[in-house]
DNA sequence: CTGTTAGCGCATTCAC
DNA sequence: GTGAATGCGCTAACAG
């Protein structure tokens, strides 16, 4: 087999070579190399061409070593396979690309002891901040290591970090998208939610029964389905509803991925969807415009929420004054909704 | 605001803190950090004990500057977002999580100038091995940076490089597939491939035509449709194709996301799948199997791939000799095809 | 078994 | 403007 060698390669000379090769100092080369300041023309010349020839390049680990800044900003998801989490990287990867500062990415997949050790991974690389795409740890730990790291937090409101902390309505949104069915005529909505453990579960939940009771309707325990925020399980809960004949003409779901599951859960009922069942999800997924029919649901701004986050980021690395600013989730209408009867 | 302040805060003592703390010299601490020696376990338990008081963590931009070797294998994916190099890096994630070594994600966003930008980060940062899940360098480029840091390959084969290249029959795979449908009475077949410039998606297209030729059957240029791997470009190609009044029975799709355009395409011509069309996708994302109807697809196991690249990465870092395995890439039969007539 | 010494590669005071 | 010296925090010889 073609061998890599077991060390990397030399690479290009240290300064002290190039300090060596222009016959110049190392002070010198480090000026030209950092601007920090004015050097006479020849010199500079002779070190660049010096650094040419030798494919020169700083050793980041001797510079931060010094300088205590990596220019690399942290970026922990709750998964990176998600692909409403994948959406927000995508935004932070963009609004960091043209900047000197470096994401680099890991997963919590939404266990407390993953996202310990990738925050401690992440610290221990010494990022100059950090941001959390979402956290499955309390609130003090939170700020235990806010204390450690700037740290800006997605999907979190934590006392004491508020202007670090990114949060969509997810309950008026929910609210929004309840009511727009419960204005189409329907009365019996299941909602499939997410972990109650989770936040954003819990809040979209809210909103839901906030619909339900805003406009005077009953509260229907038995419409209310809990899942994973996984197709699988959106399935098999409104498969048993399905089952136990319970009636209902419209389906709310927790996540887009939720409402695929709920789709064929139906769809193998031989229930048409929207003309039997109106159903509505929450994300909007890019797949989600895609699906048959097209799906009503909420919209979260992804990409842009991920360039806010990194903005602000800059701007807290910088020592200048930072606001996130507010997202609307407005509710796309597609063709997965209509009149009851 | 609540400020971070602008510089982290000093992370719990060095090295030598620790040493004068228990009394002991800093080689007997880094000792007992590295396990290089024996030491004696009274100084053994003073020095523990002085780092717990001090919350001691060692600087990991000094160790690396000293042994050369981060601990980090730098993996870059073309893109982020897509579901299916989201599930390889996920079978990375966890190969990784029980062995020293952390990975350190990019993305290279199908550009030549994002990956080229991406790999120098990597480098820079001192990667000690570098995963490469897709790539558009050539392979000139790719076999120079495999002269800077051990180098592996997914999704391409690079002469010279071969023992560290991954690769999946895409060719075989497709031939399955379009012979499938051919097997069920289909004998006009669009293929919707992706860009020419793409290698997946040149060896599938000539799985495609391998099939064809194959059972003895002409190739009609007309039904090969060009998309770019996204829903959105294979709903507009299968419009075109059905607005011109082609006719065909089946659609091959290059990926699944293309599946779901022409899925669409074909709703919104009031055509049924599999009854009046059979559609075949190529990936098996987590979303495939809950389409409607489920999508009949072409597996490819993105995990253990992950699993399998993140290993021989391993081992090549150890000095071990390392053979990447072989995947097969099974046509998963659900619902979205059916004999003709 | 343990302490002393010398750097890793670079930014950063200081003098000149 | 520029060079010499200092040290970031740590590992790796080197002596004892």
């Amino acid at each position: 087999m073609v061998g890599h060698g077991k060390r990397v390669k030399k690479q290009g000379g240290t300064i002290n070579e190039v300090a060596r090769e222009a016959g110049v100092s190392i002070s010198t080369v480090s000026r030209i190399i950092n601007g920090t300041a004015f050097v006479a023309e020849d010199k500079r010349r002779a070190v660049e061409a010096a650094m040419h020839r030798l494919d020169f390049q700083p050793n980041y680990l001797a510079r931060t070593l010094i300088t205590g800044r990596s220019m690399t900003v942290g970026v922990i998801a709750e998964d990176i396979v998600s692909p409403f989490y994948a959406d927000v990287i995508r935004g932070v990867e963009h609004a960091l690309l043209d900047t000197p500062y470096q994401p680099v990415l890991n997963s919590g997949h939404w266990s407390t002891r993953h996202e310990t050790r990738a925050i401690d991974t992440l610290i221990y690389r010494k990022v100059d901040a950090l941001l959390l795409l979402g956290s499955t740890l309390t609130d003090d730990t939170l700020r235990g290591v806010a204390g450690r790291v700037p740290l800006i937090l997605f999907g979190r409101r934590v006392p004491g970090l508020e202007s670090h902390c990114l949060t969509l309505d997810q309950r008026g949104a929910a609210l929004n998208a309840t009511r727009h069915l419960i204005e189409l005529g329907h009365r019996r909505i299941v909602h499939l939610h997410g972990p109650p453990g989770q936040q954003d579960a819990q809040e979209r939940r809210e909103g839901y029964r906030d619909a339900l009771t805003g406009s005077g309707l009953p509260l229907h325990p038995e419409l209310e389905l809990q899942g994973d925020f996984l197709e699988q399980s959106a399935a098999q809960a409104l498969t048993h509803l399905l089952d136990a004949r319970v009636p209902f003409t419209a389906v709310f779901a927790g996540n887009d991925q939720m409402a695929a599951g709920a789709r064929l859960a139906l769809y193998r009922r031989g229930l048409r969807v929207p003309d039997d069942v109106s159903l509505i999800g929450f994300d909007d997924l890019p797949a989600s415009a895609f699906t048959i029919p097209p799906l009503t649901t909420v919209r979260q701004p992804t990409y842009q929420i991920g360039q806010a986050l990194a903005r602000h980021a800059l701007n807290v690395l910088a020592g200048q004054p930072s606001t996130l600013p507010d997202f609307d989730l407005p509710l796309i209408m597609r063709e997965s909704t209509r009149p009851l009867r």
